[in-house]
DNA sequence: TACATATTTAGAATAAGTCTAAACTGAGAC
DNA sequence: GTCTCAGTTTAGACTTATTCTAAATATGTA
């Protein structure tokens, strides 16, 4: 996706592109990881002249995801993890390597409507755990 | 389920019965609530006669996870939840009061052999997030 | 009983995230 | 052009969740 592209992007979901906002965006829709906030402010203040400051970096993302453009991802204890990816997807974990890997959603049954009439589903979260076999 | 039982589960998992854990394992059996370790240690301590420590419960949550006696639940930023219930089954979060509620394995379909040969899917969790309906 | 080992403890330390108040920015009013 | 005002960014203090450390306590075995 381009600059251009983000830039309305954010502009649709009501968030002013501004060049902070921006780096973050473009940081985390061009990555496949599923960075943590700090991981993002690490990678974002190689690739700028001046470094932005941590709670920039957790303002954004915060609004980000209050805006829909991006995505919380909890697979494990402490960390929140973001993935701009909000399309319909899971998530695997590698238990040795802990990394995460996107399963398109439609690789599993929709389980929207399983719940019955007691539970009114807005959304729904796989996260697989397990290892990946050499092919 | 009993002392009696619980300790024999402690056993048969390697855990040695200590008078903290067992105090700990009993109100997680026992709670149909996913308390954090905060919550934990709030609980545990009025029920007691002589406080325990924080590092007690936190250590004993990890013993017990570990051992495969209950489970960590991730279900919000920052906060680790734990699970006594350790048979096939499901979270559905309230999103208005943030409860979380139990939903058996068999109200939806099996997702273990789902992802292929790629991946060896250890165990897998899902997380609903809604509001219930008045009924 | 004595010794080794495991457990518990209080409190210090760390890590993730939020808050605060001041400085900065940019769009419109004059 | 410059004034103003709301929104944004910042450094650093603060809070919250969790782990670490080293001493004290309990347990099991010779």
């Amino acid at each position: 996706m381009e600059s251009q592209e983000i830039e309305k992007l954010l502009l649709s979901k009501g968030v002013k592109p501004t060049p902070q906002r921006m780096v973050i965006a473009e940081f985390l829709i061009h990555t496949h990881s599923h960075p943590t906030a700090e991981e993002v402010l690490e990678e974002v203040s190689t690739k700028l002249p001046c470094a932005l400051s941590r709670a920039t970096v957790y303002n954004t993302l915060n609004s980000l995801v209050q805006a829909g453009v991006i995505q919380e991802v909890f697979t494990e204890p402490g960390k929140t993890r973001y993935d701009a990816n909000i399309s319909d997807h899971h998530h695997f974990v590698d238990v040795k390597s802990g990394k995460i890997l996107d399963i398109p959603g439609d690789m599993v049954p929709k389980l929207q409507e399983q719940l019955g009439a007691k539970f009114k589903v807005h959304s729904y979260q796989i996260t697989f755990y397990g290892e990946l076999n050499e092919q």
